[in-house]
DNA sequence: AGTATTAATGAGTCAGTTTCATTATCGTCA
DNA sequence: TGACGATAATGAAACTGACTCATTAATACT
């Protein structure tokens, strides 16, 4: 506390400000989301804030920016530590599932701002770091011959962070936690439709994982009525 | 203009409304949207566009149900005129993806709004009514014997909706018009993921499916449970 | 025409973001 | 150490934009 030089301290401040932010950001929605709120959390007056961002919407950039950092050092981590090939792809999708579930409402705020400011090349940048993290593993299931190479490597993008972003949108409109099944599903389409010997049957979506998923889905279930039973 | 009773004057009115605010939103995005600038467009003082709707909020949800409602009819009208089982299903696939192309500013606010809003069964029926679109499709083409019954279809739903509408995000991104690649790509997925004559393993799943079945009907008690609990 | 009911107006309120003149803190050097 | 310039922080006030409401206009009804 005593020893920091002033960068140290501008560095903690600003690193305080973020995390207030996000708090509030999630807590409120960006719409919700009250500055002087942000700025009582960091301890420092309205107006600081206004030093280390120049407005609302830059602080939910930084926010974001920091949240997609995050999530690829945690994909790159957990990546390499699979065997290549396959296993990673189910990895990769397992994770970025369990991200989506417990921060959806980040993610929504992020497809919010995309909206308002796309075209600034600089704002991509962290999320479009993340994404190359899938294509990385994608490319390397056709070198290793599981994944046919006939298409391109965006159509399998779209695919897949399409349809888990949906779902896991859906799911919490539903109020059901269901992601296990999704990777399951969505594993199983991969590896029929990219599968690299075309000419064989599609295998189904095997049995095991999706025993798995529905053990998933009811233990989710009778967490939930527990809990509530406790009130 | 002269005949005209009160009530289609008023009915006139809210629609000039509707599509000046359409227009606004689309233009400006919601936060830029201005509520004196709907009215000057709409030919009405400002307080007055208050006595139509309650809320920015509100005239948002109103735009976006009329437009989840053409969606509808275009999309119903669009996929009887085809022959039943796979061929509308690419024919609706083809609708959503113009659709998407066309409005991607209208659906990114829906998402948006979705994320204010979730919870109140009113706002979210509209939307309903599109996606059970697909849902009948999809049913029919099982019914056919033209795509696999071994899955539910949400999930099928979301691989449909989620892949395009992040497609049509990112192509707008992107720059690029490829709405055919990804119709073609797409229906390809489902024709090979969930083709009928899966006819290797089917038998095995089927415990698996009661399972499922079993797990459903629980989860539908406890959400009951719940519910009423809280009351 | 007279009156009641419904519709429209727009100046004003209010909540919340952003600015900026002022004040405090820090690092440096005599 | 103490004085000085530079950097950081403050919070009251300006600004912005959604929303209200007392007042006025239009319409229907007798």
């Amino acid at each position: 506390m005593t020893g920091r030089t002033r960068r140290e301290k501008v560095d903690q401040r600003e690193g305080d400000i973020l995390i207030a932010a996000r708090d509030v950001f999630v807590e409120n929605g960006y719409d919700q989301a009250r500055m002087a709120e942000v700025a009582r959390r960091a301890g420092i007056a309205e107006g600081t804030v206004y030093l280390y961002f120049k407005s609302k919407n830059a602080l939910l950039f930084a926010v974001l920016a920091r949240f997609w950092d995050d999530l690829t050092a945690g994909a790159r981590a957990g990546v390499e530590a699979e065997t290549p090939g396959l296993p990673r792809l189910r990895c990769l999708m397992q994770y970025h599932m369990d991200c989506l579930s417990r921060d959806i409402e980040l993610l929504q705020m992020a497809a919010h701002v995309q909206n308002l400011l796309y075209g600034d090349p600089e704002t991509q940048d962290h999320l479009r770091r993340y994404v190359s993290v899938f294509d990385d593993v994608f490319r390397q299931c056709q070198a290793l011959g599981q994944l046919s190479t006939d298409f391109p490597v965006w159509m399998a993008r779209d695919l897949f962070f399409g349809t888990m972003e949906y779902s896991a949108r859906t799911m919490r409109v539903r109020g059901v936690e269901q992601s296990a099944m999704v990777v399951a599903h969505l594993m199983m389409v991969f590896e029929t439709s990219y599968r690299a010997d075309a000419g064989e049957h599609p295998q189904s979506l095997n049995g095991v994982d999706r025993l798995d998923a529905v053990s998933d889905r009811l233990e989710e279930v009778v967490r939930q009525l527990l809990r509530s039973g406790q009130h």
